[in-house]
DNA sequence: CCACATTGTGGGAACGTTCCCATGAGAAGA
DNA sequence: TCTTCTCATGGGAACGTTCCCACAATGTGG
């Protein structure tokens, strides 16, 4: 079978001309007989040629192509900043190439070595839950390659980041169940090496703080992020002598799962215990009750991250700057923490 | 700043020796001095040497690279698929370039474009809501390229294909509604131009001839798959002088947007109305009451459309066979269709 | 001691583009 | 008529790899 797909080169001899003059007829170049040109596009079309990539890539050392390392593809999260990165940079021209660490270290440095291998021109990342030395993105610095962090995000790494202003949107959390009365919130946090988680964290404490509500080291805990989990802690939570009135989770995913553990005891919401979580996922305005959560503009995210990768490829910026892009949260507020 | 990036040409020179001895040295050939192997080794590490693809993929003139087209990523069946395929691509070697169509026709075009240009060795399709003609795909087969259709399929086109059998899951569904007593089944169906949406609409008539209950056209309707216009559907059959006493969606995003109107009406499911989806969202087993569906194996069909495609790519098979490959659905009861 | 295999290395083609530099033909100006 | 300029095209390098072929130095068998 015919594996060779066709090229500049069989139009040139099919046409008796060189392989110059085919390359400048299709590239649009402006000394070119319009006769010629003509006869070129003709052929090209009528034997499907197209344009091979990888050889025009090899010549001009550039791929046109970002690459993006996400934790997972399965919540909803990931997804639709992806799809908002994806937009943007196809606007500009540019291809995308995903892969995911599965929220593991080590797949996560196989990743980047994906990355550089294909000569990607730029990266976007968020880092898997593991992830807790950068060596492995600072050889994009050494590299030259622009980096461009989201969400999950490192302090320790000089470079720009997209985040949601998470502290605000957990304060905005804690103040909602304040007014409506909680005044024992408990916080099932996740691993506070995370920047955003961390956050989260300190807005659940300075939030305490501020309304007066004395800080009960119980009611805090930091867990893996593995759902399996959760069920163990929102017990223990719930078996308390002196149990929480609302449950602030660090994700929906984790609140999901605590609402489970909560029906299944009888207890209810918001009377019993207020639950909220944190990023609005799918399920979550479609449970019973509602689940009172952070809207985070995820395509704004996506998009935002890869304009900026995308500025620094084209400005061939050197150095990396510390900078951090804030974006707004919105609370949404649902039957798992209020009566309506 | 220094853009290049290291090649095996640097380490020729910094050791004096051949760019063919480093390439020999670096691929693990069997006729070079141990002793040279390791200098180069050494020096590779210490410099970061990153292989270049795109080099070796032109010269080898196959990218280990297959194409996933999906209509979108948005729900998620198909990032589930694309993980399954992602993972046996990955065992294998292969690298995946996605793409979606937005359920657009001529996004898919033009993802196709991007499949032949970037040179994959392969393609997996699930085509577009929108998608009639098949000109765009027969070019994949024109220049022997393989290619492989998973769940979004067409009869039309003499390839294999990995579907999962819509038929048996949509007659199971029928039989269970049958079973709990239901009469009145409507259908909220999509466009019957693709072929799995198709079967389930000829399962829902079959069932209801094999159980003698009459066939009435003001129960089935067939919509373009835009969500907002469930709303309207559904409405519809509610207002009907003799409405449905049980509804088979046809996929569970759209009944979970039947629900929503149900419920507002405040009718009681099952008992007013059952309601039954089709592939198992994220959100039907939180949802209150949990959506009766039937669960697809979206891994699997990943894992044996890509098994299928690579197979095809390493045998070198010029001929596109018919094939189906028919997985197997599962049903799970829940609340929407049945008191627990 | 000579023919011949073995071992380790180098040279260069090939993959398919683009782009710089030549080059030929014809037109324009003196 | 000769120089100079433009127009359209051709030739070949470059991108970074692998792999075929050549070849020198060493070892081996008669």
């Amino acid at each position: 079978m015919a594996r060779h797909q066709v090229t500049i080169i069989d139009i040139a001899k099919e046409l008796n001309i060189s392989k110059s003059t085919v390359s400048r007829a299709l590239t649009g170049h402006p000394s070119i007989k319009p006769e010629t040109r003509q006869k070129v596009m003709e052929l090209a079309e009528k034997w499907d040629y197209q344009k091979n990539m990888l050889a025009y890539q090899l010549m001009a050392s550039r791929t046109n192509t970002i690459g993006i390392i996400v934790p997972e593809i399965i919540t909803s999260f990931f997804p639709k900043v992806i799809l908002g990165a994806q937009e943007a940079a196809q606007e500009a021209g540019y291809n995308v190439l995903i892969s995911q660490s599965n929220e593991q270290y080590l797949t996560e440095v196989a990743n980047t070595k994906v990355m550089l291998t294909n000569r990607v021109d730029g990266v976007l990342v968020s880092i898997s839950k593991e992830t807790q030395n950068f060596e492995h993105l600072e050889t994009f610095r050494r590299k030259g390659i622009p980096l461009v962090m989201f969400n999950r995000v490192s302090t320790e790494l000089k470079v720009p980041k997209v985040v949601v202003d998470d502290y605000k949107g957990a304060f905005e959390i804690m103040e909602h169940l304040i007014s409506t009365g909680k005044k024992r919130i408990a916080h099932l946090s996740g691993p506070s090496k995370l920047y955003n988680i961390r956050k989260r964290k300190e807005a659940y404490l300075d939030a305490l703080k501020k309304y007066n509500i004395p800080f009960d080291p119980e009611l805090l805990i930091e867990y893996d992020l593995n759902l399996e989990r959760v069920k163990i802690y929102v017990k223990y939570l719930l078996d308390l002598p002196n149990p929480p009135d609302a449950l602030f989770a660090v994700n929906d995913p984790t609140a999901i799962e605590a609402i489970q553990v909560i029906k299944a005891r009888g207890l209810s919401m918001p009377d019993d215990i207020a639950v909220v979580g944190f990023s609005n996922d799918n399920a979550s305005q479609y449970m019973e009750p509602g689940l009172t959560t952070i809207i985070q503009p995820t395509h704004e995210m996506g998009r935002t991250a890869a304009q900026l990768l995308l500025n620094m490829i084209d400005k061939d910026v050197s150095e990396w700057k510390m900078l951090f892009k804030v974006l707004k949260p919105e609370l949404v507020i649902r039957g798992s923490s209020q009566k309506i």
